[in-house]
DNA sequence: CTATTTTTGTGCTCAATAACACGATTTATA
DNA sequence: TATAAATCGTGTTATTGAGCACAAAAATAG
């Protein structure tokens, strides 16, 4: 529901009209919830609104973590470079989530870097001001320890089902999961985000030609259907089977 | 040195003694040295210890966490069953490190196990005296913060080299692990753990036999040798070179 | 100390998937 | 809208690393 307002008000900006304090104070709930009344001021005066474009970076490995970010608007992916120029596709992120802030907490740089999926409106939030508020309010120090910890278990069983699961259960384990994360649109079968065959490759830990081969038969197989980078979801059931057999 | 005289105690404890309070307070510091008084008395009341045997098993995948673990002494990993009992090692821990309690923050069941490479001493905190803990005491959660912050980074880091990286690159990755895990004995260059090959295997994510079949050619090529379980590190840089380019 | 089980080492085969090439199509841009 | 650039689709080939079998050696249990 804010989220609605949020994306309408996305829209007037492009009309060049900003979003005001109540309506970002509202996205932000997680982080502002928890705070009494001198914290909220602090924070209201710290935090900044960024716009990015499609494809456009937001941080690099290897960068100095400076802010927490939260992504209001768009759709961003983290992700890292690895040997030969592969990139891996570590995590996607939707409204309202919080990202940036682990590399600051762990006192190293980014060993991941981020950029838009697609036009994207970000709240940054100075890492000093963080820690000072996490240091007070003893309900967002909790925030943060329960993100990483389901980030942290996320990462544990990701990494062994992308080493050890097949071609066919790790592209279909990726469909199944960006279907859990952005949803469907209207018709309950269309993936709500259009990738290219190359970041659902990096997502998936295989190279492009093999996503486009891999996916082609999915749809011979009348689990999916294809139309360009729209994808249809047509036997949820027997993906998960393929996913989790590997 | 405070480990050291905990590793006597542990010898102690096989004639029948068992570690005392101000002992074990030593080695959980960590945890100890942010409480307050009355916190103390609280955690003081709350914590047992356990000895677990060479490969004895200490929790499974899908069990419910219920208690913070302190390693005291031995070693300890942290692993996942994969397709086809194949199983990757996460992490691997050493005295004092503390486990167990993410499950428990990121409200699930574990989805790793742990088990004991080498006889293991362990503490153990019931979780919610953790969680009341941590919500009184900011720098108790600012040190939760931090350490799961620096496992997601090196999660985030392992995933890509584990999947991109080829054979040769993987096991000498493991080495340089192991080595900075659990360092070097008297003579600078043994690993201080011994492991099975297919322990490296399942560190490395390869079959046994390819553990097998690489350690030998890294010995033959002067990087290492071997001697049983016993691995030498003869060529440090040249692993490290290995390792990077994959 | 002996018997049994587990681990190690090695050879061989084969499937999975990366790499490469290239034309067709779509998308972005001037 | 024209042109360039990126993406997609498909065929072919090369290579990595898994799978399996089996003997030797070592560790463990009785």
């Amino acid at each position: 529901m804010l989220n609605n307002t949020i994306y309408k008000q996305s829209y007037t900006y492009m009309g060049k009209k900003e979003l005001s304090e109540a309506e970002i104070v509202g996205c932000i709930s997680e982080l502002w919830q928890p705070l009494n009344e001198e914290q909220r001021n602090l924070l209201s005066k710290q935090f900044t609104i960024q716009h990015y474009k499609k494809n456009e970076m937001i941080y690099f490995e290897g960068e100095t973590p400076s802010h927490l970010m939260a992504l209001l608007s768009g759709k961003v992916k983290i992700f890292r470079d690895g040997v030969g120029g592969r990139s891996q596709i570590i995590r996607v992120l939707k409204p309202v989530e919080y990202f940036a802030y682990r590399a600051y907490f762990g006192g190293g740089n980014f060993v991941t870097a981020a950029a838009a999926f697609e036009p994207s409106t970000i709240c940054t939030i100075p890492m000093d001001t963080i820690t000072q508020l996490v240091n007070e309010n003893n309900e967002l120090a909790m925030f943060f320890i329960k993100q990483l910890s389901k980030d942290l278990g996320i990462a544990d069983e990701r990494t062994v089902n992308l080493t050890q699961k097949h071609i066919r259960g790790r592209l279909a384990e990726s469909l199944i999961f960006l279907k859990d994360s952005y949803g469907l649109e209207e018709d309950e079968a269309t993936l709500s985000i259009y990738l290219s065959r190359e970041d659902l490759a990096n997502l998936s830990n295989m190279t492009t030609s093999n996503a486009i081969r891999t996916l082609s038969n999915f749809a011979s197989e009348k689990l999916i259907s294809i139309d360009g980078r729209k994808i249809k979801i047509l036997d949820e059931e027997r993906l998960k089977k393929i996913s989790k057999i590997g």
